[in-house]
RNA sequence: UGGGCCGUCGCCAAGCGGUAAGGCAUCGGGUUUUGAUCCCGACAUGCGUAGGUUCGAUCCCUACCGGCCCAGCCA
């Protein structure tokens, strides 16, 4: 697959000229005073999900600062809870981050790597009276915790001796305590007016078995106790996250300064990545499955990866995207608008040109021989020479889209009417003269005469045609199905001020066209190219639907469109 | 309302005391056998608000206003 090369990423990309933002600038810094001589990020996703459009934001910054840097990015799950996780997400997650162009440094990671380390390191803290068993369930912790006003107070626990602690964590880890029981606390400072230093919470006891670790664990350490940790292990320099997690930045530097560890990693936050007209809250991306509003996690219209992956959108428009957006800790909602410009702008450059016709209605051209046919040949594509030529079957009839003809219409109808001509795009210039209709008075087929010796050459007559449409062949092309995909939801923010974002999803956002005409040459479309069907939109093979004897096309986007925009009338 | 963070064009986003980059969108115009692409042009006397410091402030100070995050043995 062309699109997992890593270093395709010259052409086009906007990195040279765009100021460095305030991540980049923090790196240029250390690099140039010697704080750090290399850099090292990492991508640490819990396998709990799949990725979204959200995702590949950090993706493409945490990559992306290592390649820039000269520097390396681990792929490191942070599996700290195994309830909630599962083996199949490791697997879509390592494919998602490679299908975007990226290839992590070695092995990939693991916390659960560190459970016996982390382990130890907890046992330091507890010696150094730094960490304490509290009894308190759960319910009686919260109500010790205080609230943002006020402060907590200690638990009854809080002054056990290091022994006791040592022996009532050691019975933690042989699971001689049951779930609940009682949890491991760094003893920090329950007044504090950050929630997060009032005697967090670091190993908990569960019970059940771990995708990566089976059953050799039934205490686990939480976020905070094992995500610094794992960077310092690793020698991650600049551990980059979302801006929820600034408040944990005390606690980040805390377990550092206060344990052993062979490198002191940096927390920068930056804000997460906001799309308008959609959702990426894995609660509702779950619900949109579960309840069938969608074909699954990777639906075309999911902001999921593996669903624009299947949609037909390139890695590269999303990494564009993802630069084009930006680095900062502005909470904002970026618009699709500018994710749809990335692709569109990645697709022209790239995507051969086809023909196809959506909505076919048979055009006879009734001065051409009836036993005569051609082959037409049109560039693969406009603006470049490297891509071979089309050739397309040309004969007596032909399909137009229904759209391109009207009985009559105004100057600014640039299309078939009757009396008047149009070019057939790479072919020839016809004239229509009759439309056939049923009896409900639908037009059914249209009559039209070709101009002679028009093909590459503008009428004799001089009277020249009012615009270019796309057709194919009646006795020789591919039928195909089709899916017109638009945004899932209606509204801007779906979800926004604890609307109902059920309530507006779009009843249309998946047209399914069949008897589609398509460029004979169609036929043998592999199912990772991506095509502009001219004067329509991109599409590319539906992987999960086409078989060698029913073609699906997805449409990835439309073209630009600025005639639909306006007052046709 | 305790703490943390954030507020520059409709949406992103530069700017770091010397008089508002750029992109997306939008609106004009040109080229074009895609109403696409491409090309030209327009688009913040204004930087959340009000004061203050300064010859000069989006940048410094003060006070307000607005938004986001934190009270999981989730991440």
């Amino acid at each position: 697959m062309s699109e997992n090369k890593p270093t395709d990423r010259s052409e086009g990309t906007p990195t040279q000229a765009r100021p460095l933002n305030f991540i980049e600038k923090i790196i240029t810094e250390d690099l140039a005073n010697g704080s750090v001589s290399r850099i090292q990020t990492r991508f640490p996703p819990e396998p709990n999900g799949y990725l979204h459009i959200g995702h590949a934001k950090s993706i493409w910054l945490n990559f992306g600062l290592a390649e820039r840097f000269g520097g390396q990015c681990n792929l490191r799950f942070d599996d700290t809870n195994p309830v909630k996780e599962d083996e199949e997400y490791v697997a879509s997650i390592k494919k998602d981050v490679q299908w975007l162009g990226y290839q992590w440094s070695g092995e990939v990671k693991f916390s659960s790597n560190y459970f016996e380390q982390l382990y130890q390191w907890a046992v330091h803290l507890i010696q150094t009276g730094k960490a304490y068993v509290d009894h308190l369930s759960a319910d009686e912790m919260r109500a010790y915790r205080g609230t943002l006003t006020e402060p907590g107070k200690d638990s009854p626990h809080r002054q056990r001796s290091v022994d006791e602690n040592l022996a009532l964590f050691a019975q933690m880890r042989a699971g001689e305590l049951d779930e609940g029981a009682c949890a491991l606390r760094a003893k920090i400072d329950m007044a504090s007016p950050n929630m997060h230093l009032r005697d967090p919470v670091i190993y908990r006891i569960r019970k059940v078995a771990h995708h990566q670790t089976g059953d050799q664990w039934c205490i686990y350490p939480s976020y905070d106790f094992a995500h610094g940790q794992g960077d310092a292990i690793e020698g991650v320099t600049h551990s980059v996250c979302t801006l929820e997690f600034e408040d944990h930045r005390p606690l980040y530097e805390w377990f550092i300064a206060n344990l052993p560890t062979p490198s002191t990693p940096r927390q920068y936050e930056f804000s997460r990545l906001n799309v308008n007209y959609t959702v990426t809250s894995k609660r509702k991306l779950k619900q949109l499955v579960d309840e069938g509003h969608v074909d699954g996690w990777d639906d075309p219209r999911m902001p999921t990866i593996s669903g624009m992956r299947r949609r037909g959108f390139t890695p590269k428009s999303i990494r564009d995207f993802c630069e084009l957006a930006g680095v900062t800790k502005v909470n904002g909602i970026v618009d699709v608008g500018m994710l749809e410009f990335t692709l569109r702008e990645d697709l022209n450059k790239h995507a051969p040109r086809a023909m196809c016709v959506l909505q076919p209605l048979k055009v006879v051209l009734t001065n051409y021989p009836e036993d005569k046919t051609e082959i037409m040949t049109a560039p693969g594509h406009p603006q470049r020479d490297d891509m071979p030529l089309r050739n397309m079957p040309f004969g007596r009839e032909v399909w137009i889209e229904k759209d391109d003809f009207r009985e009559e219409a105004n100057k600014k109808y640039k299309r078939l009417v009757i009396g008047k001509r149009v070019r057939l795009r790479n072919a020839y210039v016809i004239e229509a003269d009759a439309a056939l209709k049923d009896d409900a008075g639908n037009i059914v087929e249209v009559h039209a005469r070709i101009i002679e010796n028009s093909v590459g050459n503008d009428p004799a007559d001089g009277v020249k045609p009012k615009g270019v449409i796309h057709w194919v062949a009646a006795h020789d092309n591919l039928t195909c199905e089709v899916r017109l995909y638009d945004r899932l939801f209606t509204d801007v923010a779906p979800d926004a001020g604890g609307k109902d974002f059920l309530q507006h999803i779009n009843p249309d956002s998946l047209d399914i066209l069949t008897g589609c005409k398509a460029e004979a040459g169609l036929a043998a479309a592999p199912p990772d190219e991506r095509y502009q069907f001219e004067r329509q939109g991109y599409f590319t093979l539906d992987a999960q639907y086409s078989t060698a004897e029913h073609k699906v096309f997805n449409r990835v986007i439309g073209l630009r469109d600025t005639w639909g925009k306006m007052d046709q009338s």
